[in-house]
DNA sequence: TTTTTTGCAAAACCTTTGCAGTTGG
DNA sequence: CCAACTGCAAAGGTTTTGCAAAAAA
């Protein structure tokens, strides 16, 4: 036994795709839930929930915020979106991908970098075994100097 | 080269210790200060602001949150403090005691286990081999399920 | 005496909640 | 039609800030 069993990974591709895994659950697919999930297709990587009733630089249409937690928390307890905590800033929210995916923040300069989840279980092994504890990076990611950063801190800053 | 180099460890061991610090900055060493760190000395794992502010459950006098923020801030510029976020709620401050410490936070009880920095050598470098990522799990601890907690999770939760 | 620090109040920031009205199914 | 949902406004929890009064050196 090396690894606790994974959840399996949700491929929703469209939003077309999710308005079905809404409707199961008694859910209805009205204009603000398919806003914000627009939003999160349209997104590069997490963003938050200001962002997206700001309309992501105009790249949606913007929306009251406070539907868009009730829709960001809707959609989390469906599966379709999670969320995480990166620094100071508010929570950062992502779709769910076919892929599970960990993510590594740069304290320095931002930067999420989204790696494939299983290149952590030799670390999530490491530390099971050192302490008896099992890590979670999901929801508070791992945080440090990405590369560049590193790089740079070591030299001037 | 297998480690970044850590800093020096500051051992303060008394608040009168510390005095000498603060002043050499051109602080002052006030009620207000003396009492965040008899809060800091007298508690036995990091704690919040509020926790400071009221007092400590009585084993301290209570005093203005502001200013213990104040406080906190001032002494983490001068080596004494450090903060961490774990989980949603307040940020929590412990002395930078004279031996390198990381943390491992239970996300399901809360529990906050102290462990030995150098013990995380294996896991640091594990990051930065795989991802040219250094991790830093001094501001953004470890969280996951305490051994406990792991237990009862395969259980019946 | 001079500069730092305090205590209070108010604001800022992120998130949640109450509620009357709207809408999807 | 009716439960689910919306938009607005208000409140909640954490942290920061402005400012006149107090205190350390």
């Amino acid at each position: 036994m090396t690894e606790a069993p994974r959840r399996p990974p949700l491929a929703f591709t469209s939003v077309e795709d999710i308005a079905a895994a809404i409707r199961d659950r008694g859910g209805r697919l009205t204009a603000a839930r398919r806003l914000v999930l627009s939003a999160l297709f349209a997104a590069e990587g997490p963003v938050s929930a200001e962002q997206i009733a700001q309309g992501l630089d105009g790249r949606v249409v913007p929306s009251d915020i406070s539907s868009v937690y009730r829709n960001l928390e809707h959609l989390e307890g469906l599966g379709v979106v999670r969320h995480m905590h990166v620094g100071h800033g508010p929570g950062l929210y992502a779709l769910e991908g076919g892929t599970e995916r960990e993510f590594l923040v740069c304290e320095r300069c931002g930067r999420v970098e989204a790696v494939e989840a299983a290149r952590l279980d030799p670390v999530r092994d490491a530390i099971r075994t050192s302490f008896g504890f099992v890590p979670r990076f999901g929801h508070f990611p791992i945080v440090g100097l990405c590369d560049r950063c590193a790089a740079d801190e070591l030299s001037g800053s």
